[in-house]
DNA sequence: CCTTGGATGCAATCGATTTGCATCCATAAA
DNA sequence: TTTATGGATGCAAATCGATTGCATCCAAGG
């Protein structure tokens, strides 16, 4: 695992439950299963890292639906937990397809540059948080914690720096 | 527990600068010291946490001025690293004045029931993020970390828990 | 086949932020 | 002090991501 720039799939992201499953789920909580809906959903499971919902639409091809239902679909997707937001600070929501049982929590390291996107495994700052919640009499307390630099590829290109 | 980093001068920002200090900053780059600059510095003087362009407009009074023209000016304070923006996730920018020599690395804890904000002391272990540079081969990374949850004046009014 | 509430397309709208442009003025030079 | 000038400002229009009102459509259960 060197190659940060480039498409890797990651292990938590390299299985996908099928397509049926995650229509059970919709139906289940009586959302219909609609054209569109199946291929957002197909869409996100061919991507292993977080992506808009401009990108989103943009992937739909044949099944090409209205933006507007994109946002609605991934709004449904969010409130269902099959999908997580994610904020990389750049005032563009992504999002990413939930395995069944995991709750999404995971940070990333994005090159400012050309935006790749590399997975960081485990959550540092947990102990950090309870700690926090103790001392301010906070409760339910959670963190956005993601990672910005330069990749290889895009470090040469980079301005002087300290 | 984690190692707090130990690059914060004035943990609760509650020391600030005199004014000239400032303008004196903004002459020796040969910016304008102007009435709306002024103002806006006063406005960011007298607040201890992150505040949003409205905010310091609706703050001026007196010396009011265009709303344009303080998203301009928090521009250009932050360019000249007089200002640090913060990202609380809900789509507006926030800023707080830096003392001299503070980079404004910190975080906070943001209650989502009333938007009460704590500042957070205690930092990322610096060393963590080096590791994932190293790891993945990338330069200059740095991290946006910021803690949510309910303060305790909220948590009453809150709906049931996990 | 029929009913119905969720889903969709389309267009209008929103809120934050940016930008084009004419004008203004703080600052340094003359 | 007067003048020249480039940064700064006001105002309005434009962007951009995202949301929403509304008429219509259709998947799903009878």
């Amino acid at each position: 695992m060197s190659s940060p720039c480039s498409r890797h799939p990651h292990p938590h992201r390299l299985i996908q439950q099928p397509l049926t499953e995650l229509t059970d789920k919709l139906r289940s909580k009586s959302r219909k299963i609609t054209a569109p809906r199946q291929a957002i959903l197909e869409v996100l499971r061919r991507h292993r890292h977080p992506i808009t919902n401009k990108e989103i639409h943009a992937a739909l091809g044949t099944a090409d639906c209205d933006l507007a239902t994109v946002y609605r679909n991934l709004h449904t997707l969010e409130d269902m937990g099959m999908v997580r937001r994610f904020d990389f600070g750049d005032g563009v929501a992504r999002f990413e397809l939930l395995e069944e049982g995991d709750d999404g929590h995971h940070h990333h390291l994005v090159c400012t540059g050309c935006s790749a996107v590399v997975e960081v495994e485990g959550c540092f700052p947990t102990e950090l948080e309870q700690a926090l919640a103790r001392r301010h009499g906070f409760t339910r307390v959670t963190h956005k914690l993601e990672f910005f630099g330069l990749c290889p590829k895009c470090a040469p290109a980079a301005p002087a720096a300290p």
